[in-house]
DNA sequence: TATGAATGAGGATTCATTCAT
DNA sequence: AATGAATGAATCCTCATTCAT
């Protein structure tokens, strides 16, 4: 009989009741006996997967950050064009955030931990880095090279603030709205980049 | 003797030490002994004058809102011409987010923990809805009305998502770097929705 | 109305119940819970006035050490003589050891934790060069100072063998032959020095 | 296909890393997992072969002892005379525990858990009381009978003192000076009681 | 025979809160 | 007004034990 894969399976299970318990509690209320609970599983489990509770925390971040760069790739490969693979990069980050309402929540609770965490902010160096190295990929093709790091790091931080934001209002159509808001900001800012520098860019 | 005024001293005094405390370890480190300690005070005393660890919290949440718009405010009222004024309210919630490299923290701090306690969160929208308003209100004489929610929200979007992301870099050349991002950002935004609706702009 | 000494009291109080529940249960039975519950009092107060269960164990061992010394200057100042003086000595070791039965077996557990953990390890061989040194002082008075470290050592090796062995034993009548055994035994050595030596002695 | 034997074997794994175990790190310290884990097995194993942890220990202890009286009978058959038989059981007890600078460790942690356990308590009994009888056994060629006991306990409390204070000092040094310090110890004893009985002795 | 997954009780520790002074 | 002694609940972690494979 198969007892491979119960470990990938139990790990699985409890990083998604650290998920669902951070976002509804957030980091202060989610104890181990919440998570374990809710995954149906007994708080020692957490030692023998994890060692710890951070070691569950750290995981719980990589996770979430692995799924959102596996979301991007996706999307990036599909899209078509520059400025269309950029909005390919914009969309991934907003909808993975949107996808649960909980999730900003989530990502939030952890930014605002890894402040305090060395294991944390190493991890989420890596995609703050990772995000600006997309942008600045794809803008290489739209605007001259002298405005890829400025633009990259506006549209960054659109992202963020968008995202940031929209965990106080919530709701599906507050969703939709930040996203058209997202590409009428980045289309501003790609325009004026063209123009300021009379670079002829493809149409959207 | 005038004792007046002994209630406003430690009031304060404890507000500032919780800030530093959340600032240096964040909410979940911030214990009542580390904060009155720090104040030189007794951890009896925060009950007597806040009832509560929440009524602490909740009051240095709203110091910090308070500031902030005081700030705001002031910078404002110095302003000549609209978008002069627009990029005072700008440049007022970022140079205080930077003011101490720790505030970021502590406002994000906040942030996260609003989002499970109803009392933070009341504060938190307050403040929210305040910035709008602020840049709706500069944005009227900028641009078209049918545009001026949608600019509004893109500034504060930039806003935050600029000071959040520069809590994870920290250091005075990201800050003066972040400022002038914004800037241009908002710069962007309203040349084009100028241009869009072909209304005359003053010069920046 | 008089705090004072309250700390002094509790500290007491924690302590005294420390020594009482290693005695019956080890150190490996003697939870905060235990040792609290006996003392009637919280176990959080452990921690405020030691910080720590190894700062209550070190405390306790200190103190059974403080005690020893006391009865030990005691009993020698009031001895005649320099045999009797030794005697004196061993007398204080013994005699408390064995005050109540139970001691022996916390002198026991501190010795066999003492090799596992740094302070408690220097507090006990604070203790260990103490007896040496007392019992190398009276013997001075007794044999030829070739002879001083190998006796003063002999005689300390007895008394802990002694006390030791007796812990397996116990009982009164046990008591008393051990202390006769002692005393005997340290007769043979010095009567073995002074004829090696042929140094004129006092009548014991 | 010989798996005879393996049970044997397994057992003399674990009760090895016990011992290694326990020697450095306590019996406080020293978990199932880390014992298991030093044998090269799981833990499982020790339920399968000993029931518990408890029956690991207990027949740790066992072994050592059997280690011991075995070292012991080996050298005191090799002894020739009364004086020199005596000597070999002193030294079978000084060297075992020294062979291993661990191994006092070991000893002095099982006869402190000894005090609160049955089942090891009375395993540490039966050695006390062989060591006194084997003592008792070669005295009778020596002392006059009424000297016997007395001496031989004198003898018991020296070897448990020496060894037990040599695990605060360790050192090959201190080893050797140990044994002869008993050695001249047990001299000055006999001499003792063989003047005081006017009863011949063999030279050593 | 052997593994190691899983459990859950028990321990130390931290902390907000209460209260006598 | 102010202290800090005292509490006890809550949390994380460790660990012996059990059990399915």
């Amino acid at each position: 009989m198969p007892k491979v894969g119960v470990e990938q399976k139990r790990k699985a299970q409890l990083i998604e009741a650290a998920i669902a318990t951070i976002g509804e509690l957030g980091l202060g209320g989610a104890s181990l006996q919440m998570i374990a609970g809710r995954a149906g599983l007994s708080t020692g489990l957490v030692a023998h997967y994890f060692r710890d509770k951070n070691g569950l925390l750290e995981a719980t971040l990589r996770h979430i950050m692995d799924q959102l760069g596996t979301e991007a790739v996706s999307r990036y490969k599909k899209a078509r064009g520059p400025r269309a693979r950029l909005k390919a990069i914009v969309d991934a980050n907003l909808s993975y955030q949107q996808l649960d309402s909980e999730f900003g929540a989530v990502w939030l609770a952890f930014w605002a931990e890894s402040l305090h965490s060395d294991r944390l902010y190493r991890v989420q160096r890596v995609n703050h880095h990772r995000l600006l190295s997309n942008l600045r990929h794809c803008l290489r093709d739209l605007v001259a090279s002298a405005e890829v790091d400025r633009i990259a790091e506006s549209i960054a931080c659109l992202i963020d603030g968008v995202w940031l934001r929209s965990t106080l209002v919530g709701g599906d159509s507050h969703s939709r709205r930040s996203r058209a808001l997202v590409m009428e900001a980045v289309d501003a800012l790609l325009d004026s980049a063209e123009l300021g520098n009379a670079k002829p860019g493809e149409s959207p």
